[in-house]
DNA sequence: CGCTGGATTGACTTGCGTCAACATACGTGG
DNA sequence: CCACGTATGTTGACGCAAGTCAATCCAGCG
């Protein structure tokens, strides 16, 4: 894996294979504004902004992002695509903890430690900003927006996670797959993609590692909700027909 | 256990049913100040952070600290005592996401969206430290340390869930049990206390709910490492006697 | 066009849940 | 301080949801 390259570019630096730096990477223009900034901050607030979010990166499908005990340098803005962040046991055994798609953020588990207690894996093709940490750090210390923002993204997260063990612990396998595709699809909507007709990137046996359970679970699951009328499966291709039916499994 | 007395009380203090305000809660010479506190701070700072840190709380056992939904104001710290959090989904199933212990944070779940996201209640009498979070927010922008103490707080805070989540979804009951028994003997042992004698302050429902187990399957997985000498087990009373063979269970 | 990794489906197994009986600890009021 | 009633904890017998194993199908890609 190629070490993550944060730090800006000088302006006569050679085309770099992994971090970029140019004009276009700016936050004031980006598509994902409104996601991915607080609200409340001025034109000026975000002139300063572009100031020091400087790169952007692209990661190809399948390439690691960071791997468990990197240090913690940035966190990062998924642009375009999507990623999963995975977990190690010492003896090998391996959970996928989050699926993170785009205008979420990544890597604020690094945080505590200084460095990332997971990896983080393309499962497409993808585009990040890179935000370094220590610079966000200060711009929170001035901006209380931001500040405030930073807050309600790791706070998100913390939430995020016991919705989570909230499933892994009291649902059966058919609530599991149920609740994780409404979720997909609700986190879909909010960032204006299509809620009802989406493509799934992982497998099936990534879908299970994620809901604590196994992939042959996961198939029947989808073909019992085929056969309900509920969705409509075609391979990594999902159509959500009865959002309600779905919602009361 | 005998609860643990931190701030000496004035004598002329009168008792209070809910939060009091007096000069002896104060960070500087709180017994829990290094786990509480982040390194780095002068006593110039310290006294800032006594100005701003005032009051302090007593829960009874059973008590509910806050409820979810409830408007989010303050985060917590536990001087005495424990607590759980517990989730409750629409159908009125509940699932407890965490056990909390002195010197540990608590609501951090609760800055996302103003209003709490978890109900906490007492597991015995305790005594909590009130942090307003607007008076966090405004001490984070002006001391470089406390900004990144909070930051670490919480990045731990999801860390705890994703090793959880582990757990939940792919150790069998036999592994999850040992685990926990182990967390928490670590986090004892991290506050000074005995890692290797303790007592559960909870019942053994609520360790299946936090370990996504029934009671029965806890009280069977309790037996079994007493049977096979790794603890002794006396009721909610614990001692570790081979913490080695615990974790190669 | 054939190879390979992924997905589906069926048959069988098993770990944990369920139900039930009994034991023990705990708290409350006499 | 004791007695009783309720909470909580333990243990056993049995059932079922999900895991395992295996055969087959399918799609994407060189």
């Amino acid at each position: 894996m190629m070490p993550i390259s944060v730090a800006p570019m000088p302006a006569a630096a050679p085309p770099q294979r992994e971090a970029v730096r140019h004009g276009s990477v700016n936050c004031s223009s980006c598509a994902m504004r409104n996601v991915c900034m607080p609200c409340g901050m001025s034109e000026e607030d975000f002139a300063r902004l572009d100031e020091l979010i400087l790169t952007s990166r692209k990661v190809r499908r399948g390439e690691v992002l960071y791997r468990t005990g990197d240090p913690f340098q940035s966190i990062y803005a998924i642009k375009a695509g999507s990623f999963k962040t995975v977990v190690t046991l010492r003896d090998g055994r391996e959970q996928i903890t989050g699926f993170h798609i785009v205008g979420e953020p990544l890597g604020m588990d690094g945080i505590c430690n200084e460095q990332h207690t997971c990896d983080a894996i393309a499962l497409e093709d993808s585009v990040l900003c890179i935000i370094p940490f220590r610079v966000l750090e200060s711009l929170c210390r001035e901006l209380r927006p931001m500040q405030r923002h930073v807050h309600r993204l790791m706070s998100g997260e913390i939430i995020r996670e016991s919705g989570l063990m909230m499933l892994l612990g009291s649902m059966c396998a058919e609530e599991r797959v149920s609740a994780f595709l409404l979720n997909i699809s609700q986190r879909l909507q909010a960032r204006r993609f299509s809620g009802t007709e989406f493509n799934l990137r992982m497998t099936r046996e990534e879908m299970g590692s994620f809901l604590g359970l196994k992939l042959e679970t996961v198939s029947r699951m989808l073909s019992k909700f085929q056969k309900e009328k509920l969705i409509d499966v075609q391979g990594k291709l999902i159509r959500i027909l009865d959002a309600d039916g779905l919602r009361r499994v």
